[in-house]
DNA sequence: ATCGTAACGGTTGAT
DNA sequence: ACATCAACCGTTACG
């Protein structure tokens, strides 16, 4: 159950599972420090490959997250399928599962290829149809099926996918000023990310990693990747870890930092003391040992970073001069 | 020396 | 409740 390996580099990892956010995190941060991906590799004691990907997903996505893992896209329960469903449930919500299956036969809504079985009717019946007597907000407006049973936390704020595919670098592309605060990497207050993420960690690992899916649920001709993100969001049974957080995060306490600025001062945002030390924070806070626990394991590496940092800057001195500055 | 990428062994989760 | 299986994971190695 804890498949915890070391790599070549001497880094943590778990074997098929991604690598915590924290780590992504940096890795992004560091690369808009301006650090060659190579140093990265080598300071994080991620391999290359991974740096590389993060970052290239970082680059086209404008998020850290992982991709979606598991799960399938739904063969037979497409949108149209489960607004049929909803409606017979609702002119009849006696009705039997089986019936349901019948009448998508007969009215032609699918194939008998196309067709649902009973046990995937009823869980839709379960899952996504709850509360018969409001449901239309989700054909016209964006709200969620049925309502958030705990307060939404604003995570989306931090990780969600911009709404273009347009990348997110440092000089920070406008976009529409409703979605401004979704935009996610900002150079400012690397601790209040920190902090509001570990919050938003300690609720949940695992739904970070679920709402995170991209294109799990896009059928053809869908919607941009933040629709379904947020979609995916609300959607979420998300049942599992209903762990409270003690305080809530405060939206406002993520500052939005349109633009990052070519080079900060090293004393600015230095991974040295900025990093070592939110992390280590990030790391020993009192709830953070949560269910979740193999994927966690890899933060214990964070104790060894520092070190990392100091025999890198030992090594290196002056070959280049940027890492150096910001070690 | 760097970096993109495929193979590989692994996990996950909706169907 | 259980099995599939296609999605994703990070590492490794090659070019």
């Amino acid at each position: 159950l804890d498949q915890t390996q070391v790599n070549q580099l001497g880094g943590v990892f778990v074997n098929g599972r991604p690598l915590p956010n924290a780590i992504r995190l940096r890795i992004v941060e560091l690369a808009q420090l301006g650090i060659r991906p190579c140093d990265i590799s080598r300071q994080l004691r991620v391999s290359h490959g991974c740096v590389s990907k993060i970052l290239a997903r970082y680059n086209e996505t404008g998020s850290i997250l992982p991709g979606a893992i598991g799960g399938s896209k739904p063969r037979v329960t497409t949108p149209t399928v489960v607004k049929h469903i909803r409606t017979y449930k609702q002119r009849d919500p006696g009705i039997f599962a089986w019936e349901i299956r019948d009448r998508l036969l007969a009215d032609g809504v699918c194939d008998k290829f196309n067709l649902p079985s009973v046990s995937s009717i009823s869980r839709i019946l379960r899952n996504k149809i709850g509360n018969l007597s409001q449901q239309s907000q989700y054909e016209s407006g964006k709200q969620a099926p049925h309502p958030p049973p705990q307060p939404t936390i604003p995570y989306n704020h931090l990780y969600s996918y911009p709404a273009s595919k347009v990348p997110t670098p440092p000089g920070m592309p406008t976009l529409p000023g409703h979605m401004m605060h979704r935009i996610w990497p900002s150079s400012h207050s690397v601790t209040d990310i920190l902090g509001i993420r570990s919050i938003t960690e300690q609720q949940s690992n695992a739904k970070l990693e679920e709402w995170s899916a991209i294109n799990r649920s896009n059928f053809p001709a869908s919607s941009s990747p933040l629709v379904n993100g947020t979609d995916k969001a609300h959607l979420e049974p998300e049942a599992k870890y209903t762990q409270m957080p003690n305080g809530l995060p405060t939206v406002n306490s993520y500052v939005t930092a349109p633009s990052i600025p070519p080079y900060h001062h090293p004393t600015q945002v230095s991974p040295y003391m900025g990093y070592s030390a939110t992390t280590s924070a990030y790391v020993t806070g009192p709830t953070w040992q949560l269910a979740s626990g193999s994927a966690l394991s890899p933060h214990s590496c964070d104790i060894t970073t520092p070190l990392a940092f100091k025999s890198m800057a030992a090594n290196r001195d002056s070959i280049h001069p940027v890492t150096a500055s910001a070690l």
